[in-house]
Order: structure tokens, then C-alpha cells, then sequence
DNA sequence: TTTAATAGTTCAAGATTTGCGAACAATCGA
DNA sequence: TCGATTGTTCGCAAATCTTGAACTATTAAA
């Protein structure tokens, strides 16, 4: 399998952050991540089929927003807290202080 | 024409605000409505088709972020800060704070 | 009251993207 | 080595995006 592709900090974009953002899925991963730490991407529990789920998190990760590193069969996702904070300041934090109350 | 479809506040969701900003070209019509007020379609220039810039400002409009009112031959579109503000404190500046600065 | 000009919307078609099941690759344990 | 587990990749159908052409609505001019 190829290696992941993670975007320096400075290639990450705000329109690729808000689109990745916006999809209640990834939404709901970005989530998890924020309270729960670094996951397997089977943490996600849904109705979404295994491959879509796969899909979503590559979204995640290539728009800069996850880093996911290989450990046994598992892969595990964390959030890029510190870059996206030091790219756009508050953004993540705007987003995560509004999610989960619709 | 049919009238405009505009969601009440409380159908404003916070996905599908972020989809509706995960576009370069959305995400400038958002900063041009920020920085200049009420604005017409036209006052967006660039090199889309003038039935793709009337889908984002649907787009726009369907999500929750504009309004938008005939006047004349014109429409005339405005952020809808005070909703988004109250619905989702603090997104809105942290989008607009980070724009503009790739 | 025609006629023309302007501002956007709607429509249809081709290109792109999304979601899915099936097949595949990689790792771990028995 | 065999099977179980985790996640990726592939191919296809359905949905969405971009565009030019046609259309609606309003204003101004003749």
C-alpha cells in the first residue's frame, strides 16, 4: 500500500478545510477525535459502508485536518490541532464549540 | 421566477454551512458580502460561467449564509450575520478572520 | 407600446464526485 | 500456515458540478 500523503501545514488551505468540514460523516470523525484522542478508523461507528468511511478519512487527511499513522492492522487518526491553529487561528475551535448541538 | 427559498435560522445546519463555504469561489463571495455589505450577483467577477456564480449564490442562499432580495432587474445578497452569529457563535469571524491570507 | 439592454434563473448535457460491494493487501495470533 | 481483523483500492451506478443556450423579469429608450 502506498504511504500516506499529509500536506505540510503551510499547503493547508481554508477551502479545504471547510470542505472536508463539511459532511456530516467527517464532521462527526473530526468530533470524535477532538473528544476522544487518537482512533482506529473503525472508532467511527455508522451506517456507512467500510470503503466510504476509508474515503472519508483520506479527505480528512489530505486536506490537512487528521494525521494517520500505521500501528499493527490498525490505523490510527489524531487531529492536527496545533497546525491548523497556527494556520487559521480559532477556526477548529469555532467548529468544535458548535458541533453537536443541531 | 420562483421566490427565493431562504431556511428559518433553526434549519441552518452547521454542515451544511461548511459545505457551502468549502468553495474558493463561495468563500470570496462571503468575503466580498463581509467587506463591502449588499451586494448584486454581478459584483462578483470572475472567470465562472454566469450560471455557475447563480448556483454558488443558491448555494449560498439554501445554506443559510445569504440573503437574498429583488431589486429591479438585480438581486441583492447580504451575509446573514446575526442568524449564523446566534446559531453558531463565533464561526462566521473565525471563517472571515482566516480568509484572504493562503 | 414596441424594442432593446441588463440581471439572473432554468435547462440539458457532459464531466466530476460520492457511496457501495467486491476484491485485495498488511498485520497479528493461534 | 491459516484465519481473523483493519483498512485500501477498484469498478460501477447515482448524484452533483460547470457550462452555454434559452428563458423570465425589469428598466429604459425610441
Amino acid at each position: 500500500m502506498k504511504p500516506f500523503y499529509h500536506p505540510n501545514a503551510d499547503q493547508i488551505t481554508i477551502a479545504g478545510v471547510l470542505y472536508a468540514l463539511g459532511d456530516p460523516a467527517r464532521l462527526e470523525i473530526v468530533t470524535l477525535l477532538a473528544k476522544q484522542g487518537e482512533q482506529p478508523c473503525s472508532a467511527f461507528n455508522c451506517n456507512l459502508a467500510k470503503s466510504t468511511i476509508s474515503h472519508h478519512f483520506k479527505i480528512l487527511r489530505e486536506s490537512g485536518i487528521i494525521y494517520s499513522r500505521k500501528s499493527g492492522t490498525q490505523h490510527l487518526n489524531s487531529l492536527r490541532r496545533e497546525d491548523l491553529d497556527g494556520r487559521f487561528p480559532g477556526l477548529l475551535d469555532a467548529v468544535l464549540n458548535n458541533c453537536g448541538r443541531e
